[in-house]
DNA sequence: TCAATAATCTAATAATCGTTAGAATATCTG
DNA sequence: CAGATATTCTAACGATTATTAGATTATTGA
């Protein structure tokens, strides 16, 4: 047995995990992934692509073992193999912010600092959250709700939000999540929020990135 | 700003560093690179490619910004932009080892059973090694060791194990380690030790695998 | 069984990437 | 400064991949 064929044939392996996260398309399929199941339509329409596009992205995943799906009536539902998925999904996405300056600048820009609370201050809001002292809200589609989120924090859909602000207390801060870094609803949340008088800021932190600091999800 | 667009450059960001890790070779740098520093010819003979494609990866890896370059006299020398950088290679590995069969079924069949310790047996390695209890030593080439190596752990490199055999103990277990997983030195060593009537085994381990265990390197 | 829907499969084209070879650059040594 | 060495740059070819469109399969409900 030749050391050198071997070697190439194990790097060759670890290379299918990296061709299947090398489309801009396929990641941000896995973030949405990382949120719960979906259907290939969803799936589509929230990356806004085509149908066979998003079926030919998820086959490549799904080859790379990355995802896997199932019948479910009329559709075919998706999901990540494991939570190892989304903790790569986490991984690469830190150290693209880490280390290329046309991220960091850009993600600075879409979201101003006072919006934003420091990733230290994590343990500090669950323990505010716990207390009552501040009102977490997770604004993503309630399904992903249910499929895992943070603790304390009640589910109020971005598409929601205006009709049923009432819920919300005026004399409390009220913080705001969504997917991740690089998702927009808890901005567009804390906009909505703001103007009409509430002292509301948001997290950039997901339920991916929670888990993968090894914080507990309800 | 239209919040398409905005997302497309993020995950475009994503993507590079997805590019970047999506050929086996380019891994088989980086996994080499998070042993230490390496001038271009030394990368070139470790991963059996020519100067020219060695450099053609290098050029795109250090575009994505997972490594940096510094002149050394007549010599380049890469390294790793970051730690991060050790442990999204570690995470790749992992998840490939994980999901894909084909990789599992590879290794399983390089390294039998007996010769390799679990991975929950590191803190009790290490507790037995600060005991003397075992003798922990590094096969790789003795500059690797400089850069970092486990506790307790001494150089002894497998190109002078066969001269060297005197400072070993025959009455101690003897554990041998490497580069990582995908490693064949500390297999080569354990078994010339065996040959030579030593009690030798090997963890699959490497530097970058225990610091990302968050275990302490020296 | 037929029409409608969701998704996949197949084939084709354009774009990108890996690899190689030859020319060019930068540094060191005499 | 000339020659040797280490590496990069440039250009080119073949291989791979992304994307699109058309045909096909599987399921549901009338």
């Amino acid at each position: 047995m030749n050391k050198r064929k071997t070697k190439d044939l194990l790097y060759e392996q670890v290379a299918r995990i990296g061709r299947a996260v090398s489309s801009p398309k396929r990641l941000e399929l896995l973030e949405i992934l990382a949120q719960g199941e979906k259907t290939v339509d969803k799936l589509a329409a929230e990356a806004s692509i085509d149908i066979k596009l998003a079926s030919a992205h998820l086959r490549t995943l799904k080859e790379a073992r990355l995802v896997e799906a199932r019948r479910e009536g009329r559709f075919i539902a998706y999901r990540l193999t494991g939570e190892d998925v989304s903790h790569l999904w986490v991984n690469l996405r830190t150290v693209a912010e880490e280390h290329l300056v046309e991220l960091r600048v850009a993600l600075d820009g879409l979201f101003s600092a006072p919006e934003m609370l420091d990733a230290q201050t994590r343990a500090d809001l669950l323990d505010k959250a716990k207390r009552g002292d501040v009102v977490v809200i997770d604004v993503r589609p309630s399904d992903e709700f249910a499929e895992g989120h943070l603790p304390f924090a009640r589910s109020l859909p971005l598409a929601e939000l205006r009709q049923r602000l009432a819920e919300l207390p005026q004399d409390k801060d009220i913080v705001a999540y969504c997917r991740g870094p690089f998702c927009m609803m808890s901005a567009e949340a804390v906009q909505l929020l703001r103007e009409q008088g509430y002292r509301a800021m948001k997290i950039a932190d997901g339920v991916p990135e929670w888990q993968a600091a090894g914080l507990p999800v309800e």
